[in-house]
DNA sequence: TAAAGAAATTAAATCGATTGCAATAACAAA
DNA sequence: TTTGTTATTGCAATCGATTTAATTTCTTTA
């Protein structure tokens, strides 16, 4: 059979079925209906008839198809992403990779997935007093989660006066405008402090900076609980940065000042603990005989540690479902309390 | 003077400067000109006279305003965003706080703050074979990361070979079409145990489960070593999960099985590592001197466990900035080559 | 069978910024 | 003053999905 040259003619081409599909025009051509009924059709509209549905849909997936998200975020004046920020202000040196803020990301991850929802991760280093303004005005996002209020509480406090989808982690502070979701830290740091003080101990120190806020009112319960069992020491406090890099030489750096060791030590975060532990060992004291030692946050870390670490627990699990349901509370407008959780002394062989 | 009720009429009221200007053509009405003079002063265009150019930019700054990115994505076709996304094909319980994808995604998200780029994390349980396409077609992003093949690369190869913005982190696997970034895990297997032989050991255990491709070749890399040296012992595998939940007990029962016990264990990552050292120290087994233990990715938490660890180092800051330069490449539209990086043995004193 | 009512679908406006092209203003040279 | 350029600015189309209002089609019921 003779093969006869002749130039394509759009209409002698049938649209090949395995080219994608870009937009939902190139659907509706195909099935012959409107885009407007394309689009009720893929939402699940109940406005079209059931056998048209189907055939769009068949089309849809057999393309291929999804829609563009930047044109329904357009229309809907909706995203369906939600930011998460980490202000990293007064530690330049705190790093996102902390592990504390890492679990608590994997967590709200897990559970803004599970609403369909995207997750802008964000991390800041306030230069300006703008950076949440900013943020949140430039419309990538349908609601804000921030991990940790740093030293930034006065930024905060002037965007949730604004806007209400924000949520915050962190401590509850006296006359805050924001809503928060944390857990007790003056509490955590009593029942730290107590614990210690039940096993024996009378020199306590606590290793961490008291900078941020949570960890200041940690160190406020470590004094409290101090306090009321009429131990008149005043605390062996060191201002250690959270990262394992600086806390263990300063924890070294502080044994060899050959002051009187503490018997039992009050750690801000497992990281400092885990350090505390490496650098007593080092030093040749021995854990718990010695010295006991409580970390804070119960990481997965801590109880791998040898000896695993008695730790302060903050349910993060549930801190995220928190954040995230109190979010879309406020998206859709309504008006919400800050959540302050108990923290829990998780005892293991450090203590 | 007696007050006249009258209703309000629009003109009379003028535009109070403190009400947030939302759109473009706000700004244009008060600065008298187009909403498209606008649009071009704010980007800095050298079309619009420099006077007219200040006046708009103080006016958007005075309203604080700032564009609807989702308009802007849709007109230019761009996003300003890179997903990332953790595929958790072949453990449903390694979850998405694993210590190592933490620490890769902090670097990555330093790096694409750096480069004013959005990160938008996405973690997928691939249920079925659509779950790249239909992200990538979604349009919400202008390239995307992967972090780890998983039993994905099947999946990677089809979306790679008609997406070019498209990078995975992970070892490097014979004929695959997408690119990579990742270091030389049979390299890495092989540096830890031609360690561990060099420090004596002779029954060397690999704990780590080989259904991920890294692991697989890490193991390889073992039996090669064990191979060239000359030491006919089968290794001793245990395939245990990433996680320190599952890692600890199934380390802990094997030790227990009182089969011969090993004087060198390779460990998968680091948090297996740890579990090791726990799991022998509660055995009664004492690290180095019965055992040796080698941890892989060499994560923050290796220098911190007592003893400190020795582990194979990947550099995940130049393994993330790899790929976020290579994504950009790609976005631009160069083709480019995988890259393979050399792992280094990081000697500490659990060997 | 026609009219009324319900169901399904289409047409067209809309979201807000960007940008090619056209139009005007500003200015220089003749 | 007029013409020729160039520097600015305006107009309107565009991106692609959603949604209101309008229209067509299909059922009922009188």
């Amino acid at each position: 059979m003779a093969m006869t040259k002749r130039p394509a003619r759009t209409q002698d081409v049938p649209i090949p079925i395995d080219v994608r599909a870009r937009t939902i025009t190139d659907i509706a051509r195909l099935a012959g209906v409107s885009a407007g009924t394309v689009s009720r059709a893929l939402s699940g509209s109940s406005l079209v008839k059931p056998r048209t549905s189907e055939k769009i849909r068949m089309l849809a997936t057999a393309h291929g198809f999804s829609p563009n998200i930047a044109a329904r975020n357009l229309r809907t004046r909706r995203t369906g992403a939600v930011g998460v920020i980490i202000p990293l202000g007064h530690e330049a040196g705190q790093h996102i990779s902390d592990p504390f803020f890492m679990a608590l990301l994997g967590h709200l991850a897990d559970a803004l997935t599970d609403r369909g929802y995207d997750l802008l991760l964000s991390r800041v280093l306030p230069s300006n007093k703008d950076w949440l303004a900013q943020f949140v005005d430039s419309g990538r996002v349908d609601g804000v989660i921030i991990i940790g209020q740093s030293d930034q509480s006065a930024v905060l406090d002037e965007v949730a006066s604004r806007y209400l989808p924000i949520v915050v982690w962190g401590g509850h502070i006296e006359g805050q405008v924001y809503c928060s979701v944390g857990s007790d830290n003056k509490l955590g740091g009593r029942l730290a402090t107590e614990h210690l003080i039940n096993k024996g101990c009378r020199r306590i120190a606590f290793f961490g900076d008291a900078a941020a806020p949570e960890i200041a009112q940690r160190l406020d319960g470590c004094r409290e609980a101090l306090a009321e069992a009429g131990i008149d020491a005043t605390i062996d406090y060191l201002p250690v940065h959270l990262t394992a890099e600086n806390a263990h030489p300063a924890i070294l750096a502080r044994l060899s000042e050959n002051r009187i060791v503490p018997d039992g030590i009050v750690a801000a975060s497992d990281v400092v603990g885990m350090s505390a532990l490496r650098a007593l060992s080092e030093f040749g004291l021995s854990v718990p005989s010695d010295v006991r030692v409580v970390g804070y946050d119960d990481l997965s870390i801590a109880a791998q540690t040898t000896p695993p670490l008695s730790s302060i627990k903050q349910d993060l699990a549930t801190g995220a479902a928190h954040l995230v349901d109190i979010l879309f509370r406020r998206m859709a407008g309504e008006a919400t309390e800050s959540v302050v959780m108990a923290p829990s002394l998780i005892c293991r062989s450090s203590t």
